[in-house]
RNA sequence: GUCGGGGUGGCGAAAUGGCAGACGCACUAGCUUGAGGGGCUAGUUCUCGCAAGAGAGUGCAGGUUCGACUCCUGUCCCCGACACCA
């Protein structure tokens, strides 16, 4: 064995014997506790690992390795997220099938990860391409469909031209582009799969607050799931006389307007009512300051003043002009973009209808306009405007003088008329100018006339949600094939799922008591909906339903999927009544087999089922994966990632698992209760790293010049772990140095006498004091996921470990490697002094720093130390209390609060406050500030002595 | 605009009420080496000083405390997410 640290000579050898052994194999709990270590798994794209993905990986390596070593079960996986679109742009790209490549960048991608010594246990891996993994995702797309959580419909959706697909509302960006591929993203009509996760939103909610997530993320599902409390308000919308009639009585009554009173004498009944029209609002408090409508340009009443046919227009006649003029302005907002609106600003563009509703409260008309400020997607599409207190109302009504009315007053106690947008009062404060709610503060109002309304019937309390449901079907290639069946004749015949009696289905469906949907908060499942007649699911034994293999499988311009252009996969027959029926051509989205794939890790245990691809899908397999293997291991303990997935892959997860719990096919809510973020890493010159750039770091090359070592203790050190950081190269050698220091420094052990080795007389007890300061740092620092403090520690053990070796035997200058022991002379090598450290003791430290450097650690325990099993499996150091004797410790000496010196005593009497004190007054440089002056004094045992003047004596 | 994270040497950063700058990089000087590289020793927050030492110092302004990077109030700036959400 050579001297020199050379990490190429041993890596290879122990990644071969590791997997030989099966070092890292999952065995039974069998009465340990368990710890579900896991990785987002990747998607396998055709570059490899890129630096960022290994300190994600590494930090959950040595979190397992860790939990091994302190006898835990580690479940500890690594797959493939192979479906979706990049890989398959990558493929279309390459001109290749997509089955044919992902196996390729699998190969490649395991490969790496095994170089650098991540303890994964191979025999649970797999792909979510794998037949034998999608056919489950296909089994649970049919119990969501049976328990009503999946419909059909035509709807407008957002679609990505480049892409050829509709997406979800979550892929889209803010700007309006596609999350993959930054294209623009178009409305589009098509019939969708989609899934009701909003039934789910509130449940969605509430369990974030058990969950160890960063706070950011948190905060970022709550608002994507964003939960509204507030009021639906109907508004009577008025007959043409009877608004004419109002009107010119406002009219003939200047004070009336002036001091914006209202009509008196009105009555809900003495008017004409011709529609009406729902405002969602969260401040119905301000309810008595309202002064217009506006409603979406995709609003229904829109549509029926636009219609010449319209029953309404014979209570209401409306010029030609006039509505010309409104058809305009809506076809214009319509065909905005979502950029356009962003580019053009806020600037509050609208039209008048010429309608006007009454509001109950206080009789005042609202007139009522279009704007495309109103969103059709939020709320009901419609708003009730109260320029005082909302800042885009005022805009509004400044554009179209429409008139402003204050009804709180804040803290400033400012009760003037409200002309400007700074004016406008959107926070705390007390009601006025409406009746029965002055005085009150908003939040009192609010509930008092949400009552109130309630009461009268004139509305109706009510929560909405940002979150839409969510759109699962990708008319792409590369996906999950979705295992459903359309049959026209059924279709015809108004036959769904649910209303045919086929008895077994039914039955069980009562079994998993998934008919109740009662049990379901927020659930109002419209199971007969129409759009899903003639919709069958494939019977469970034909699952797989596999993804045929084609030679052309581009993407085309119909808003199908290529395989709709495939007869052989569309054709087929209806599971309901035999005859002629068509496939669903649509597939799933690359986020269906990341859904419950931390599931499957869990009950994937190879040795039960021999053959994955002849299990068949049934209720009866899946309960018995759960009660063999996955509850035990479930839920996830650790899960390390991205924060880009805050509302994307955790969103839709959670979602599954929640569903599952319902169905009673899992018995848990939350899928990962430990989440943590890693940091990007950044290019040298802090740039994203990035082909066109050429500042790729490409890992084989780190690996290959400096050892997987090197490169796993680097990225640990570099920052803390959820802080983005740019590649350093001079770091990467400065751990490097560290490991060769390591390495020096154990070689001394190879040659010592075992006799020496074991003589604890010699040991130095000031160093055995720091390895058990760095024993317990560094175990802390594991679990609290703070690896560079934990790296650092290590680094001052050893400095102090060298610098004890080399004050102890002068020429043992154990830093210089040309000058080691060996060349040193033989009689005084082996001298007692020259042993700081027990061979166990050095143990213990080559124990800590097993799971940041598996390599070196191994090789010094088998080839220095003769171990016979891995250090991996060895047991994690304890802090043994030692015989400290009576040494000397040091106290910082203040005054005033400046540190102006130290005290030296001994370990025995620092406890003596007087003895201190004296110590300290006889410091020249401390009694210097003293003299003159009257003092007290603040002493914390053994931390610090603060001396405080008081004044002249 | 809202929410979240952050602001400390030349750089990455430590320290969560008790000696600010651990650890690493970079830099300086000396030693070692045929050279390059590497290694070793010492130093390295800033200002003044040969030094001993003194003063200042954790974005800014206040406050609490014997003592504040740490807690409180206000404010500025940077990063990220969301954003015409009624």
């Amino acid at each position: 064995m050579s001297d020199k640290y050379q990490p190429s000579q041993f890596e290879k050898k122990w990644i071969k014997k590791w997997e030989k052994d099966k070092t890292y194999h999952t065995y039974d709990i069998k009465g340990k506790e368990k710890m579900y270590v896991l990785d987002m798994f990747p998607y396998p794209s055709g570059a490899g690992l890129h630096v960022g993905h290994p300190r994600g990986y590494t930090a959950t390596d040595i979190l397992s390795r860790y939990y091994r070593m302190n006898n835990y079960s580690v479940l500890h996986p690594m797959g493939w997220d192979a479906f979706g679109l990049p890989a398959e742009n990558a493929a279309v790209k390459a001109k290749k099938n997509p089955i044919d490549i992902v196996p390729l960048n699998i190969a490649n991608f395991k490969r790496q990860m095994q170089m650098l010594g991540f303890s994964y246990d191979w025999s649970r891996e797999f792909s979510t391409t794998d037949p034998a993994y999608y056919k489950w995702t296909q089994w649970l797309f049919i119990q969501f469909f049976k328990m009503g959580l999946l419909y059909k419909k035509n709807t407008p959706i957002n679609y990505c031209p480049k892409c050829k697909t509709g997406l979800a509302e979550e892929e889209v960006l803010a700007n309006g582009t596609h999350e993959r591929c930054g294209n623009v993203i178009e409305k589009k009509d098509l019939s969708q799969w989609l899934f009701r996760i909003t039934a789910y939103a509130d449940r969605l909610l509430k369990d974030l607050d058990g969950l160890q997530w960063p706070k950011g993320i948190l905060e970022m599902q709550r608002n994507w799931i964003g939960r509204k409390e507030g009021i639906n308000i109907n508004y009577r919308v008025l007959s043409q006389d009877d608004s004419l009639k109002i009107l010119s009585r406002l009219n003939s009554s200047r004070l009336a307007r002036l001091k914006q009173k209202v009509v008196q004498n009105f009555s809900s009944s003495s008017y004409q009512t011709i529609d009406k029209i729902t405002c969602f609002t969260t401040r119905p408090d301000t309810n008595f300051g309202a002064t217009f409508i506006v409603i979406a340009p995709e609003h229904g009443f829109v549509e029926k003043i636009l219609n010449p046919k319209s029953q309404i227009l014979n209570k209401f006649e409306i010029s030609k002009s006039k509505r010309e003029e409104i058809k305009k302005y809506v076809d214009q907002a319509k065909s905005k973009s979502q950029i356009e609106r962003e580019t053009e600003g806020r600037k509050k563009t609208g039209v008048f209808t010429g309608f006007y509703a009454i509001n109950n409260l206080n009789g005042r008309l609202l007139p009522i306009w279009i704007s495309d400020f109103v969103l059709m997607g939020f709320g009901t599409g419609a708003v009730v405007g109260v320029p005082g207190h909302d800042r885009r109302d005022f805009e509004f009504a400044k554009e179209y003088k429409i008139p402003v009315i204050r009804v709180v007053v804040g803290a400033d106690k400012d009760n003037s008329e409200i002309t400007k947008k700074e004016q406008v009062q959107e926070d705390e404060g007390i009601m006025i100018n409406s009746q029965f709610l002055d005085g009150m503060d908003i939040h009192k109002a609010t509930i008092k006339i949400m009552d109130y309304l309630e009461e009268k019937g004139w509305g109706k309390r009510k929560v909405t949600y940002h979150l839409r449901n969510w759109i699962f079907s990708r008319q792409r290639y590369w996906g999950e094939p979705i295992p459903m069946v359309y049959c026209q004749n059924c279709a015809i015949n108004k036959r769904n799922y649910w209303n045919v009696k086929t008895g077994k289905e039914i039955k069980k469906n009562i079994e998993y008591g998934i008919l109740n949907l009662e049990s379901i908060p927020n659930s109002k499942f419209q199971i007969l909906n129409s759009d899903l007649y003639g919709w069958f699911p494939l019977s469970e034994d034909k699952l797989p339903l596999e993804l045929p293999y084609v030679k052309s499988y581009e993407p085309g311009e119909s808003g199908e999927s290529p395989l709709a252009n495939i007869d052989s996969f569309v054709k087929t027959t209806c599971p309901n009544c035999g005859g002629p029926a068509k496939r669903e051509t649509d597939t799933m989205p690359n986020w269906a087999g990341s859904c419950w794939y931390f599931i499957r890790f869990a009950q994937n245990q190879k040795s039960k089922i021999k053959d994955q691809s002849k299990e068949s899908t049934s209720i009866e397999n899946w309960k018995l994966e759960i009660e063999n293997s996955a509850k035990n291991w479930l839920p996830v303990d650790w899960y390390f990632g991205g924060a880009e997935h805050a509302v994307l892959h955790l969103l839709y997860s959670r979602f599954w698992v929640k569903a599952l719990q319902d169905l009673k096919l899992l018995d848990f809510s939350e899928p990962f209760l430990r989440l943590r973020n890693v940091g990007m890493v950044l290019a040298e010159d802090n740039h994203k790293m990035s082909k066109s750039l050429g500042n790729v770091i490409n890992p084989d090359e780190v690996v290959k010049e400096y050892g997987a070592d090197t490169m796993r203790m680097y990225e640990m050190f570099m920052a803390p772990f959820s802080q983005e950081i740019a590649w350093s190269t001079k770091t990467l050698q400065g751990v490097h140095r560290f490991l060769i220091r390591v390495w020096n420094i154990f070689q001394e052990f190879r040659i010592q006498n075992l006799e020496f080795r074991i003589n604890k007389n010699t040991e130095d007890k000031k160093l055995i004091n720091k390895l058990n300061q760095t024993i317990t740092k560094v175990s802390q620092d594991i679990t609290a996921v703070k690896y560079n403090t934990a790296i650092a520690m290590m680094m001052e053990f050893l400095n102090e470990w060298e610098k004890t070796c080399n004050m102890k035997h002068e020429t043992c200058n154990i830093k210089n490697k040309n000058m080691s022991l060996r060349g040193s002379d033989p009689a005084k090598r082996g001298s007692d002094e020259a042993i700081p450290l027990t061979t166990d003791n050095a143990k213990k430290f080559l124990k800590i720093l097993a799971p940041f450097a598996p390599f070196i650690t191994e090789e010094i325990w088998r080839d220095v130390f003769n171990e016979k099993q891995s250090i991996h499996l060895s047991t994690w150091p304890k802090v043994e209390e030692i015989e400290m004797g009576d040494v000397e410790i040091t106290i910082p000496v203040q005054v005033n609060g400046k540190l102006r010196g130290t005290v030296k005593i001994q370990n025995s009497e620092f406890r003596i406050q007087n003895l201190v004190v004296e110590k300290a007054l006889k410091d020249e440089n401390i009694t210097k500030y003293l003299e003159g002056k009257k003092y007290r004094v603040i002493y914390v045992s053994g931390k610090i002595l603060n001396i405080v003047l008081t004044g002249n004596i």
